[in-house]
DNA sequence: GCATAATCGTTAGCACAGCTAACGATATTG
DNA sequence: CAATATCGTTAGCTGTGCTAACGATTATGC
């Protein structure tokens, strides 16, 4: 194979792959949508109570920034966890302007109860694959992160 | 490792393959969603317009299958594409409750010309990727649609 | 053959997630 | 101490998903 060749397939590659990852996250992320509802949230607000519970207290700010969304998005996200009683807002008491949200026992509950079972479908197909394909998925996944990571 | 340990542990990973799976594919389509405003038209669409153009003409049931979303959802979507001069929406002769849609030159045209510049950053990403580590993430898409293939 | 049942796509109406613009409250700075 | 910057919220828009209900058409059963 020629070099120029080498270079437009390894540009085409590129381009299908991008194009496969596209669809597939469009895909999986439907379906999952229907799982979700049966821990009583959402992906997003199931994604973000994650973030509190895991990465501590935050600032709305914060917390919109790690999820990747607008702070008046992360503002209602938050308002529905708390409604919800799983987390709490708390003025800071050095800078009034800051909220910080914090998960409830019951939010931390609610996530380690629900962690087997809402991604379950999706845990149930994964467990029946071979190990050698659970480790590519694996190994592909921490490639994905930092490409998600760079694309900011 | 005895045994108990290690099908607990193959159990785990699972699990936790499955919530990563879940986290990127979220993380990825918020990124996406602002590329995607690039080439006019939002991901549901596009993917749906891609579906049409390399799938042939279809009734509106077969591509909301295709697309796994219900048919209300689909009309909708194929509304948008037909505002747009995308597709054409045609009675079938034989059945008179089927409509044919069918992509129109239009259609190909934005298709494959915005094909590389609609998922341009993530391509970008993807290319800048070291070929093993792209190969990786080949494997793992191709494991990954029968994964969700089976998630019906 | 004709009434009944099933199928297809649409409409109506709901919930939710994303965005920008604009605004008060608080901190920082000149 | 006045002007400016930052933080979070509110208001209002667009878009995607759903279910329920409905007309139009086709298939079925008597």
């Amino acid at each position: 194979m020629r070099d120029s060749e080498s270079a437009r397939k390894s540009q085409d590659d590129a381009e299908v792959i991008a194009d496969r990852l596209h669809s597939a996250a469009i895909h999986l992320l439907r379906r999952l949508r229907r799982e979700d509802a049966t821990s009583g949230l959402s992906a997003p607000r199931l994604s973000a109570l994650s973030v509190i519970v895991f990465g501590g207290p935050l600032t709305l700010g914060e917390l919109a920034n790690a999820e990747q969304v607008r702070p008046p998005t992360m503002t209602r996200l938050v308002s529905a966890l708390e409604d919800a009683g799983l987390v709490t807002r708390e003025a800071d008491p050095e800078d009034k302007r800051l909220t910080r949200i914090r998960a409830t026992s019951k939010g931390r509950a609610l996530l380690s109860r629900g962690r087997a079972r809402r991604v379950a479908a999706l845990t149930e197909e994964v467990r029946a694959l071979a190990s050698d394909e659970r480790a590519d998925l694996a190994r592909a996944l921490a490639i994905l992160d930092e490409v998600i990571a760079r694309l900011r």
